[in-house]
DNA sequence: ATTCGTTATTCATATAAAAACATATCGGAT
DNA sequence: ATCCGATATGTTTTTATATGAATAACGAAT
């Protein structure tokens, strides 16, 4: 018997400047394009407010064009909404990480150490 | 063009106390099989001695038997062996971790944000 | 029995990462 | 004009992590 050994990872899409987008930016993504707002978003997370916006500030910087598009004032205080281009990303990187969980299963089985 | 987009990721293996072995620890081992020796492991690597005690420690408590065997004292001061099964291990990360990188590099070429 | 270099372990310190706090800015609604 | 809640950003504090120093234990070799 195998000691309860699991195989597991993570991937990510990376530029030079490093890591660009993975499974928790993504799913800030998505909670910021459910509920329009960073804030809310990054409460649910139960990240800072701060960690969030950098992330996304990181993003904006590095796609070819931002992910989300924020707005500060005016009714609700301010929002924030993602673009064609981040639900681009969100897409593609879902698809890849479907992928690569269909490779852990498929590879799983054989460790036995 | 993409913005030169990467798509990258690891892998490693885990038990339900945490991660057991990866890329560094596998690296580790394989230097200490090569100088039979944890301190010069540890220097080779630029870890502290104390780190890679810890890493090979809690490896020898979770995998099934012990992956390196040390002695204190006697010729040399002390020595640090790889066992038959951390030899296994070795080779079996490295046998998934191929895999794995065939998989990034069948899937990088979709990439595009 | 002394020396030597390494394993093994504790403890204090330094560095880095994250969180917390504070504050300015904005624009619709009242 | 003021209020409100959210974005935006600097500063400080705290926490977590890593490093370094110090020391004991060990056994072959001399």
């Amino acid at each position: 018997m195998g000691n309860l050994l699991k195989l597991n990872g993570r991937i990510w899409i990376e530029t030079p400047e490093g890591k660009l987008l993975g499974k928790g930016r993504v799913e800030l993504l998505e909670r910021i394009h459910a509920s329009g707002s960073l804030r809310q978003a990054a409460m649910q997370m139960k990240m800072s407010y701060r960690q969030a916006w950098e992330l996304i500030s990181h993003m904006n910087e590095h796609f070819g064009s931002p992910v989300i598009i924020s707005h500060r004032g005016g009714k609700g205080g301010g929002s924030a909404t993602v673009t064609e281009q981040g639900m681009k990303a969100i897409e593609q990187f879902k698809l890849f990480d479907q992928k690569f969980q269909d490779f852990l299963v498929a590879n799983s089985s054989i460790i036995e150490i």
